[in-house]
DNA sequence: CTGAAAGCGCTTACAG
DNA sequence: CTGAAAGCGCTTACAG
């Protein structure tokens, strides 16, 4: 495998000259450039990234920090995040929790990511004390999807506006008996979005002056099972406490809602109405409403986050940006007026 | 940050004996890689995988390459590679092709994976000739998923089994009327998926001696969309032509065809039959008859035998590991016999 | 079991 | 615009 040195001898410069031209650095003449890309391509030349990290201190390496790879969501927000980063010429690193705490801690209190990378994006988890004391150390650019952490970029919708806004669709639907499937708050502070969706379910509740079951607040784990154990909860209850209509925090619980509700005999929504949050790929398919959130957007702007901190680190400015994206309410037919003898 | 200097000079060693006990080599004295190990703790130390890998010719990484991450069956292979991964100490580089092609001559043929990896993963595609050459240029052990190149390891179903598994249930339930909803072939002789399939369609049909009418083969892009238009042509066709079952190359194919078939106001199974292949996460709510393949088990397999080729590449052996993973019918609700007016 | 020394292949000031 | 030289932080024979 050839080495800047051969590179060098073929053209008849410095390594130092190579280096720089392979990297498009000013300063060197439009000849030599030429004769290097040349001879470099002649030689199948490629920089080991190994030696240019150690001199350079760069690796060209982002860290993605990401839940569980397989779900919808952050499979697409690492989809998005992966083509901006991959034409700015840096690697994507896939750190897979996989619901774990303990690789949990291996990627961020064992230093997994030290050295390693430039850049950091976490998606969908907001780091504890410790682990943004990780970060800190790290002393890269780090852009969170889905949280927030005061000093650093992050991208996210406004989970409790999304939530209001299905909750809205719901009750200018006319149902007063709403539930709310959501995730599990237990131990898992590090997840705002089931908070913030828990939030805004109860705060439009309130406003409508609406009593609240305490069994229609289920805490659910995310995933389609999770979603038909919930509505099966939920239609267990005696006739007069069952609620007309499901508010889901995600479209994999609201499929799961559907199904729940059909394999009871019972109709959507004739019976009951279901909505979700994401526009998961599958929900045009089962026409479900919900408000959609653009998943492969955020990852985007996630990833052009880091890119703008890496390249302007030089300079003395850097704010973090924060883009908060639009959700938009997607009526489709899983939601409908309450039964009529209600 | 401290460096491996810093942890030699509080001990009292040479940084050649921090590096050993830290690595856990033989040859040091258990007293001294005590030492070793706590003054590296109190420092907060952690080797420099740039330098690391630069002087040792590992870079302790593993490089994926993914069709499409966002897809089910992608997403759950790289989720399953990823756990062997981690705990043996490799991280994961994603290549995500996205589908074009552009990126693809950049992964492969602009040498994006060269020293950056110790052995690659390539998933569902059949590399081409010349990138067959680019990954032997490597010199590392290579695994493909979904495919099968002589010489290096593989993991995949059979997929020509699987699809006349599939054919078999159909042609047992009594249909004689069966269409394919399959991948596109042009220009995509690198997936080896689509064609096997295709294959074991028209085996069984031929075996069966039953006719197979030119537009029952429809050439689609394993999307629920590209689903639901394959079955949308195939409901046009003359009431005399149209088929009363579909086997779709998978699960999401099959979802789409499902629901195109409800669109049109026909029932699945009565009026039309469809099974698919995978038993993707939302197979088993849609009630959706398929064949499963293990999706994870393949990633897992993968990883473990470009893990062991790295472990044993100073022996002399090193045989490619070839792993068949069976397939299972599951029937399910969106199947059974032909309308009685057949 | 341990150390001194070379070297991995680049990049980066510093000169010129 | 270009080069000589130092250095990035490890690992690896080679000795002992």
């Amino acid at each position: 495998m050839s080495s800047i040195k051969d590179v060098a001898r073929t053209v008849g410069v410095s390594t130092a000259t190579v280096s720089r031209a392979l990297r498009g650095l000013p300063r060197v003449s439009e000849s030599t450039r030429d004769r290097v890309l040349r001879a470099a391509a002649d030689l199948d030349y490629v920089a080991s990234p190994s030696a240019a990290g150690l001199a350079g201190g760069r690796t060209r390496a982002v860290g993605v920090v990401v839940p569980f790879v397989s779900r919808w969501f952050f499979a697409s927000v690492v989809q998005g995040a992966e083509a901006p980063l991959r034409e700015a010429g840096y690697d994507l690193l896939l750190y897979n929790l996989g619901g774990d705490m303990e690789s949990r801690d291996r990627v961020f209190a064992s230093h997994l990511l030290r050295r390693r990378v430039d850049a950091v994006l976490v998606l969908s988890l907001t780091p504890s004390t410790s682990e943004i004391a990780e970060l800190v150390k790290l002393k890269r650019p780090v852009a969170l999807v889905g949280a927030t952490v005061p000093g650093w970029s992050s991208v996210r919708i406004d989970d409790v506006d999304a939530a209001c806004t299905a909750m809205r669709h719901l009750l200018a639907l006319g149902h007063r008996r709403i539930a709310h499937i959501g995730g599990s708050l237990e131990g898992q502070l590090d997840f705002a979005a089931p908070r913030d969706r828990l939030e805004g379910y109860r705060r439009e509740m309130a406003a409508a002056r609406l009593p609240v079951d305490r069994r229609w607040e289920i805490a659910s784990d995310f995933t389609v099972q999770g979603g038909v154990r919930g509505m099966t909860e939920l239609l267990a209850l005696e006739p007069a406490a069952r609620p007309t209509a499901v508010f889901a925090a995600s479209d994999e619980m609201a499929i799961g809602a559907v199904a729940a509700v059909r394999r009871a005999g019972l109709r959507v929504p004739d019976d009951v109405s279901v909505i979700g949050i994401d526009d998961h790929e599958m929900a045009e398919f089962f026409e479900l409403t919900t408000v959609a959130q653009p998943a492969r957007e955020q990852g985007r702007l996630a990833a052009a986050a880091v890119l703008a901190a890496m390249d302007s680190s030089n300079r003395p400015g850097g704010v973090p940006a924060t883009h908060t994206v639009p959700t938009t309410l997607l009526v489709r037919g899983t939601t409908g007026p309450p039964p009529c003898d209600e």
